[in-house]
Parts: C-alpha cells; structure tokens; sequence
DNA sequence: TTTT
DNA sequence: TTTT
C-alpha cells in the first residue's frame, strides 16, 4: 500500500515528453501550503503523470492552477553527470483533478466553460499498461529528470 | 491537504535523537513493494517520527519490522559540505501502526504479547505543540539528516 | 489507521449544533461525482466536524460550494422511534480545506478576497480534546442524527 | 477524488457471489480500533471486492485476519421488503493487502509460506471493464446486500 | 528551480 | 433528504 493525496498549486508550468514506446508523461511541481504555518510557507514536490492524463494536464494546466492529486509515492535514482547517485522521491499521480478551469494561456477560471470531455477526472488510467521500465527510456536522452 | 499513508517495512533500525528543545524525534527507512512488478522491488523513503511516537518505534521497532504509516509528505533542502543545496522529500508519519511485535532485538513475532498500552496507535500527538523549526534546530549540530 | 480523503460539493448547508459540554459539532453531506460514469451520477456521505473547524464551516460554507475533507470512517449506530437499531456510517473531518470562497450567503467566488484567518485550514483541531462521548450526548437531545 | 485507507481485522468471512455478467464479487466487514480511545472499540464497515482480488479473499481470508484496504467510499440505495429506502455507505477496495497469510482454515501465520503470487497486491484490477451496474445484477436476485 |  |  502507498497512497498520496494533495491539493496545492503548479509551481510551474507541466512539461510534456513521450517515452521511446511513444507514452506521454508530464512533469510538473507542485506547491502544497504547511498547515502549522501563519507565514504562508509550502511544501514543494515533483509531479509524475502518464498517459491521456498527462495530455490533458500539458493542455489545461498551467503554473499557479490548483489541482487534487491521488497517486502514490515513487523512489528513483539517476546519476549526475559527475558520476555521483542522487536520490529523487515524486509523486505519480494516477489522477488529477483540475479545481479551476480556463485553458493553459487564459486567467484561471473556476465559473468557465468546462471543456465537455471531464479532464479533471481521467478514467483513462490503466494499470495494466505501464511499463515501469520507461521512464528509464527517457532517462537515456534526457539524463537530468528534473 | 497533504496526506501519504503506506505499509512498508523498515529498511534500517529507527535513530533517536532529540532537539534542543527536548523534542524526540525519530528516522528510519521504509522499502514499500511497488504494486505493478513480478520481481520484488521496492521503493524506499525517509521517515520522521516525533515526540512520544518517536520513542516507541525506538524502542519497538527494527530492521525488517512491517509498519503502517499515516503522515504527510515534506520537503525540504540542506547544505552538502561542498556548498550547494540539496532537496529532500521524506514523509512526516503523526501515526505508525506496528504491524509485528516484539521488542527490539526479538524476532517480530505477531502473536506474542503485546505491551499494556497500544504504541502502535500514538494518541499522544499533538500537532498544537509542533515547533515547525525544530528540525532546522537538529541540522545546527549535525548537517546531513539522513 | 483508518483515513478518507474527498473533494467535493455540499449537498446541503452546513447544521451547527453543540454539546452538552459546549463543543461545536457541523454536519452536512457531500456529493461526490464518480469517475468511472459517463452521466453525472454521485457518492453521497454524511460528514461530521467539530470545534472551531465546524463553526468556520457553519459560517463559509453553503449547498453547492466545493471542499477537500480530510479525516477519518466513524461507524455509528442509533435507535429509530420504532426502535430498531439502524447503522451509519459517516466521515468525521478533521481538516476541510474550502476550494470556493464568499460568505455563506453570496455566490461562490473563487478569486473573492479570503478572510484574513485561513479558514480552510484550520489548525485549531486538537485530538486530544475530542470527547468521543460528546455524540452521544447530542444523540440525546436529538434522536435522529442526520 | 474519493480514497479510503484502512487497516482490520475481518468481522467475518467474506462471501463470494457472482454477478449475472460473471464478475466475481466478495463482501465482508472490517473491524478498525478506534485511535482515541482506551477500552478498545472498533469501527465496523462494509467492504466490496471485484475481480481476482474478490477471488484472493474469498481463499485466502478469513474472520479474524489483518488486512490493508486501499479503495474508494460508495453510497448505494436499496429497499426494504417492507418498501423504505435504506442508504449504505461501504467501501470498493480496489487493493487488499494481506497482513496475515495462512489458507482460509487454518490460523493465521504471518511467517507461514506465501503462494508464488502475491495476492495480497492484486494487479489484476482494471478499472476499464467494470461495469457500474454489476453491482444492480445482484440486488436483482438477492435484495439485502449486506 | 518554486504556487495563491 | 441530495451537489456542479
């Protein structure tokens, strides 16, 4: 079991990338304001999103949007360019759920049109279908996740 | 909202130390067995435990003991000796539910007694009396938390 | 451990009512779309919050406005006039974070000034004085509790 | 976004039905230990399993065992013979995780030999073929679900 | 490397 | 007894 649940907002725009087996995954960080805190501090973190899911966010996010996330919590190492192993701990996210609307280069707007499809909720997420092994594909061209 | 919960088992005996202040504050690791994979891997994460939780997964847990863990998730960054800045994100668990018992140094055997009281379900946390610098307390003395 | 998160919308306004012994209690219920169904259909549950969490609900929050809850499962049983016993189970909140602002009476407003406290937020909830008799106490007064 | 995290003890055995379609489908409930209280008490709630994970548990649990649920929260409606609505909320664990392994009969053996598969993380739930009026089909022969 |  |  490895749940993570979050509601915070983009601390910048996602970043859309597509594996060797031609998988969408977006990439994003997102702030999550401390509850035991009167000066506004936050929490940064790094967001995973796969698929259709990810599609959607590189097309309806943007940064300062708030978003609900549900996925769980993921451990990788990679290696920097001077050999050394850094440690990275992300959420990926299995769904997103957009808390205001607009498209990625408008204000943000909760009473706006929503797009008919619901993108906020992505039923499209299929276990079944991730390979575990592709995000060490992107790894080989693109050596620094983050 | 920021909430992680998991079930995982200690990658390394708990470390108990204490703040200047006199809070307990305890870390281990957790390996969590990722869910989509035939040959067992895991991922692993850092944990901090305090105060009279703390104590107890000093005094009762170890290597190896499977946890239940329900916390949030924090970021934060320190100074490497070299100077530059390093991030790391590492769950804040306010419960830990023992999942095997026995004392420290026993081999966790669930059905054998458990102490008087449940130290697997904290009730002793306080999130009032959380002193969000703590931890930056704890890095004067001592520079690479983990 | 035993935990629940949501995002949803109020289905009714907000109830405030207190204890014998003077504590705040709030109750409303939540819709919750759900993801896998193409015509919007909903979970409903019953939510139960307490202190001064359930009086800045009483006071933020109306029918239709969307909020994160964070907290826990209570299953709760009672007596009908008839007297039989009939089960409930409901979700006790101890953090709602408000995702549409406004006072209780105005249309949600999401880019309308928040008040100066964050209200969704709140930090006040101390476990350790929950008196876990107070719903009794009330069921007392007050037989049917939702 | 609906996720409900738990850790119990089955209340009883869990019972497995099939739908009109095929589609296994496994009922017990749970038992969860109040955390605030020192006379232990227990939250008792419904549980619904699909799939290959319905077949695991119907094999592999029992009254008694320890498991972890990751799922969501689901209200339903049914009548009574005597024609009143009744309102249940229960939760869909899509992952059930074994805490105590041992075949259905015998007692419960943590150390005992797990099956080659480990089907205390299913992988089998694909959220793509589940039909959302399944659950109907059932009502349909066998009017108390619970 | 950070958001309202 | 139900929300957008």
């Amino acid at each position: 079991m490895n749940r993570v649940v979050m509601i915070g907002r983009l601390a910048r725009d996602p970043e859309l990338r597509f594996t060797a087996s031609g998988k969408a995954v977006a990439t994003f960080s997102i702030a999550v304001n401390k509850t035991f805190s009167k000066e506004k501090q936050a929490d940064f973190f790094n967001v995973v999103v796969w698929n259709k899911t990810a599609e959607n966010c590189a097309n309806y996010l943007a940064k300062g949007r708030l978003v609900g996330l549900d996925g769980r919590l993921q451990s990788r190492s990679y290696e920097t360019k001077n050999g050394d192993k850094r440690y990275v701990t992300e959420i990926v996210a299995d769904q997103v759920e957009f808390l205001e609307w607009g498209d990625k280069n408008s204000q943000p707007n909760q009473t706006s049109q929503k797009p008919k499809q619901d993108f906020g909720k992505s039923d499209d997420f299929n276990s079944a279908d991730i390979d575990i092994n592709d995000f060490q594909a992107i790894d080989e061209d693109d050596d620094i996740p983050f």
